[in-house]
RNA sequence: GCCCACGUAGCUCAGUCGGUAGAGCGCUUCCUUGGUAAGGAAGAGGUCCACCGGUUCAAUUCCGGUCGUGGGCUCCA
């Protein structure tokens, strides 16, 4: 007699070793349906794999997370199975599941995504005659036997330790895996292949160049449908398409991966560092400027010369080597030890929205997500160690103030000691100790990556997510214990005796280009009132009242509102339209009613138009959305 | 840097199985002076299709290389 405790504390009795299944079906018929595998202790099962023993499981269906990674992980079998019965010297290394699908990785002979029809189609055979996935295990030495004409498997396996090695099963194509599978490949309902890429066997630019299949997978068309549905609306809000069309930034030949900003890009520029001034000093932040170029002394002392050069933009000068900086931070420690400071001026917070230049690899550019030359909205915080906690709470509070602004949420993750550290033991406690306090007196759950810390200190990353819910890196807080020492950076404690100072770096845009590139698609380019670079477009009705509309955008520019008169001789129509196209946050159309009123017709961004406004309301309106930096589109809908 | 794809008018793209290029938008001019998402007409605009070579009687089209862009890999103090 087994007896099985369910998550709701109840007990079924079998009298043989029961099956995932066996007990789903005791619950009902329709939910073994959905059942795909179940749980013990943390480890997962494939549905058929029976119960020797009394135990607590849970079934996870189709509605779990999980279920999905699990199916997933099942097409990517699929798909191997397809290819190779397509391309017959097809050799499989390995196809995990990511996180909007799977991927195999196949060395095969190159191929684009024309092949991808044949492929599927294979696919949707195999699905379609439902083959079970079977697992069995063998011993190594079988397992060497039966992939002996499969190089990677071989390889694979011979760094398995000896024992039991599991083997899935599906017809007639049967592939090394742990598991677990769906029962069926019936289970796997939508599937599509995205795209291929090349990849190299375990990462290593001296291995076989491999083809890397990407697809997706979902229990449900509808899913794979939204799916295919969000890619669509990431792909408008594209901010290269974006930027190009509202005339924000362009890139040329001549400077690869360094952007041109055009005026329209300017002024979203200033008003994102405006904002960030503002800010910053009133949390204490004073500005500083160090140059771009120095001269390679500096960088050997700072360790950049032997860890960076590659990255590095370099020149002589008059028979002396200098290099463009890829950080402010050396410079910020010139400054920093051009003095003796006491404990009295700690904290000390000092910003620097810094030009850095990085050499990075051509492959990896791609619009202003990932440049050569970009702004880091940097700052270096010097204190002593017992304000570390303090200091990292108000970076983590002014993060959330400039991130909510925008409505960007954001999660947090801690990064401990890597293996190759330097420091000691006691100065990683502290600093580490100190990260996690503020953390915890912040009261925000937080991830913690273990060892994934800079060799010079524990660090936090601050990741925002947009309106796609799709999540970036921006923010980071790195504790930085090399600097100060390869510096010598000291300030006199109270005990009148010379001391190391703590030292911060952080950002909260990060990159301001990539910052700009992400708000660009969290808004598709619809910025809020404040922050659009024409607030304002004035739509004479006729060409007589070109002169009136003028009057009026001067006295807006007067009121500090942006703003532009659109006196093409083109039809009302046809304005509105090219304004809409714009995003332009308010249209104002000016017509004879309007001037002998002396009132505003408005039109928001949403469509919505009201008349007969007074001048008077108006500007009460926008300036408070402006003055409050408000998020949404119509002003008079408060 | 590596793999794959791409590079045609300011923009979006069509086209030529090798015989010296097209549409829409935009731009200019003219007509229309229009009340909330495209009024009408005419015209200009490409060293001929990123650049450099090669094959060919002939290349934008085929081949090789370079540069750039996109996706992925890798890298990321």
């Amino acid at each position: 007699m087994i007896n099985i405790t369910l998550p709701d504390e109840s007990i079924k009795s079998f009298e043989d070793p029961p099956s995932g299944l066996d007990i789903a079906k005791s619950i009902s018929e329709g939910f073994a349906r959905n059942c795909v595998a179940y749980e013990i202790g943390g480890e997962v099962y494939d549905l058929n794999t029976k119960i020797n023993n009394n135990a607590a499981i849970r079934l996870i269906t189709t509605r779990d997370e999980e279920a999905r990674d699990i199916m997933r992980h099942s097409a990517a079998h699929v798909m191997a199975e397809a290819v190779c019965r397509i391309y017959k010297d097809a050799k499989l290394t390995i196809g995990p599941i990511v996180e909007d699908g799977f991927y195999y990785d196949i060395d095969m002979e190159p191929v684009s995504e024309d092949a991808f029809p044949e492929i599927e189609a294979e696919i949707k055979k195999i699905i379609k005659a439902k083959i079970p996935f079977e697992r069995f295990e063998v011993s190594k030495a079988e397992a060497l036997d039966f992939f002996k004409d499969e190089p990677y498997k071989l390889e694979m396996i011979s760094e398995l330790e000896d024992g039991n090695i599991s083997l899935y099963k599906q017809g007639g194509f049967t592939d090394l895996c742990r598991g677990p599978h769906v029962p069926h490949s019936g289970y796997i309902k939508a599937v599509k292949l995205m795209k291929v890429s090349g990849a190299y066997w375990r990462a290593d630019q001296t291995k076989e160049q491999l083809q890397r299949i990407y697809g997706t997978a979902f229990f449900d068309k509808k899913e794979l449908k939204e799916y295919l549905h969000f890619l669509e609306e990431a792909r408008k809000r594209n901010h290269r398409k974006i930027g190009a069309a509202l005339d924000l930034f362009s890139f040329h030949d001549e400077a690869a991966g360094m952007p041109f900003f055009h005026p329209k890009g300017m002024a979203l520029w200033n008003l994102l560092i405006e904002y960030w001034r503002y800010e910053h000093k009133k949390a204490g932040y004073v500005e500083t400027k160090t140059p771009v170029m120095l001269n390679w002394k500096l960088w050997e002392k700072s360790g950049h010369w032997e860890n960076y050069r590659e990255n590095m933009y370099t020149s002589v000068i008059d028979d002396d080597g200098y290099a463009i900086k890829p950080m402010n931070c050396p410079g910020g420690m010139l400054l920093y030890g051009e003095k003796s400071h006491s404990y009295k001026e700690f904290p000390m917070r000092v910003g620097e929205i810094g030009l850095v230049h990085r050499h990075e690899l051509s492959g990896v550019l791609s619009g202003l997500f990932r440049v050569r030359a970009f702004h880091q909205d940097d700052a270096h915080i010097f204190m002593m160690p017992d304000q570390i906690e303090g200091e990292i709470l108000g970076v983590l509070k002014l993060v959330e103030r400039i991130y909510s602004t925008f409505g960007l949420g954001f999660h947090l993750e801690l990064s401990t000691r890597p293996e190759k550290s330097i420091g000691s033991d006691e100065q990683w406690e502290t600093a580490t100790n100190g990260l996690i306090s503020a953390l915890d007196s912040y009261g925000m759950d937080y991830v913690i990556n273990e060892g994934d810390g800079a060799f010079y200190g524990p660090k936090i990353d601050i990741h925002i997510k947009d309106a796609l819910k799709r999540t970036w890196q921006c923010g980071t807080i790195q504790l930085d214990m090399s600097l100060p020492e390869r510096f010598d950076l000291t300030y006199v404690g109270k005990d009148n005796e010379k001391h190391r100072p703590v030292m911060i770096h952080r950002v909260v845009y990060g990159s301001i280009e990539r910052f700009l590139g992400i708000l660009i698609e969290h808004f598709e380019g619809k910025f809020p009132l404040w922050l659009s670079p024409v607030q304002v477009v004035l739509l004479p009705i006729n060409d007589e009242l070109i002169p009136y509309a003028d009057e009026v955008r001067e006295s807006l520019e007067d009121s500090g509102i942006r703003s532009e008169v659109d006196g093409r001789t083109e039809s009302l129509k046809k304005k509105v339209r090219d304004a809409q196209l714009n995003r332009i946050p308010l249209i104002l159309t000016i017509g004879e009613k309007e001037k002998t009123a002396g009132t505003f017709s408005v039109r928001t961004l949403d469509g919505k138009v009201r008349f007969g406004l007074s001048k008077e309301d108006f500007l009460k309106q926008v300036n408070i959305h402006i003055n409050e930096r408000k998020l949404n589109w119509d002003i008079f809908d408060d």
